[in-house]
DNA sequence: TATATAAGTTAGACTAATCTAACAAATAGA
DNA sequence: TCTATTTGTTAGATTAGTCTAACTTATATA
């Protein structure tokens, strides 16, 4: 079996190679915060395993072999996440951290049931999709909220980069998936907007926010 | 943070303890499938933290300290298999395997929920404690079935080593806790009960079997 | 193009968890 | 009580994962 570190650099690997096919060692070592020579050691290792292919001075590149297997430590960490909170009750600025733990467990059994007893969801708490078993992953293609002009309604679908801080503002906010909001200004000096939703006129919410906003428009 | 190697030491010791206060090298390597020098170097760890104290050729002994984090590890992984029973529709027999694994989570949070979903349960779904969240444990004093002469009506309210195997012939025999058995005759020569129980009559059970069985009287 | 800087590698060390081989202490039984 | 057997210890090795220090290769820029 393969041990949590090994998977724990996989997913990193595999998220940074969205981003960008290639990837270099100081770009991993600094994600995993780990020391060069550590990473350096660990992709010689995840090369023999098969997850990733790699020639000395040259960038990291992710397997197919790879690609799967992180798919699908990903579908067990978003499975956790939903399951957190949509059968335990656990806000969505609290599953990650345990999800991060919980993707590890070994049974399949346990994560199948979790998605029949969820209904086999397609999203987790966040809005970002749940891979299937075979590794696969359908992306809506959302539109960036940074993207959509004034007088324009909008739902919110999904987050990237959803940190506890950014939850917690929206939390406080009353903002969450499927909140509809109109825009009705656009500040171009900070790109800052003015919306409103729900029971709420004119807030004003900063580009920092809404740059992690996807949407669509309704 | 304690690795879960040394959650697991820690658990068999603890086990190993409640039958006999004092411990040996030999029973702890057999119990954990690893060689006696091994064995040796963990419980000089194990001293370090101040869960087990130990001199040479003595016989190991489990502290107050190291008492009370078994329990904790045995209330998570009791909780657990009580969730993956009542929440999950895991079988009795399944949910062993997957909390050795869940046990090791290190969200407090996570096993608060669900024993409030569970609504504070007192079992486990084998019968056994759950001990509190100070590592306090009450047992029941249930009687073993094969104390117990013939004409009496019981019920079924735990095991003691509830082996996966016993487990499915007790699923095939529709026997679970809760169960009300009627002895009708008790045969000398190999101890083997025959019993009423449900809709079945003079089913026949082997002391094997039955002396695994907590009972109490009706 | 030369060289300063960034990126990556090697070497050597450490802790955790494991093993086998060899040895020592304790104990049981004759 | 003596000795054979069981129990426990030491020594030395291995693999996983990590580090720092020193070195090499690649790249960027003057
Ligand atoms: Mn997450
Ligand atoms: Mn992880
Ligand atoms: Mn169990
Ligand atoms: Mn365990």
């Amino acid at each position: 079996m393969n041990s949590q570190t090994k998977e724990n650099y996989l997913k990193s690997i595999y998220f940074l190679s969205k981003k960008n096919k290639e990837i270099s060692l100081t770009e991993l070592s600094d994600l995993m915060n780990v020391s060069k020579p550590t990473a350096n050691n660990m992709i010689k290792k995840l090369t023999l395993i098969g997850w990733v292919s790699y020639e000395k001075y040259k960038p990291i590149l992710l397997t197919d072999k790879g690609e799967k297997e992180a798919s699908l430590i990903v579908r067990k960490h978003r499975l956790s996440e939903i399951f957190l909170s949509k059968i335990m009750g656990f806000g969505w600025e609290e599953v990650h951290d345990i999800a991060e733990d919980m993707e590890h467990l070994k049974s399949e059994k346990l994560f199948d049931r979790m998605n029949e007893l969820l209904g086999f969801p397609k999203v987790d708490p966040h809005g970002s999709p749940i891979p299937n078993k075979s590794g696969e992953i359908y992306e809506e293609s959302y539109i960036n909220f940074s993207k959509i002009e004034h007088g324009n309604n909008v739902r919110l679908c999904a987050l990237e980069n959803s940190s506890k801080e950014l939850l917690v503002y929206l939390n406080n906010k009353n903002i969450r998936l499927g909140t509809e909001l109109f825009i009705k200004h656009i500040e171009p000096f900070d790109n800052s907007v003015v919306v409103n939703y729900d029971g709420y006129k004119s807030v004003t919410l900063s580009y920092e926010v809404i740059k992690n906003f996807l949407v669509e428009k309704i």
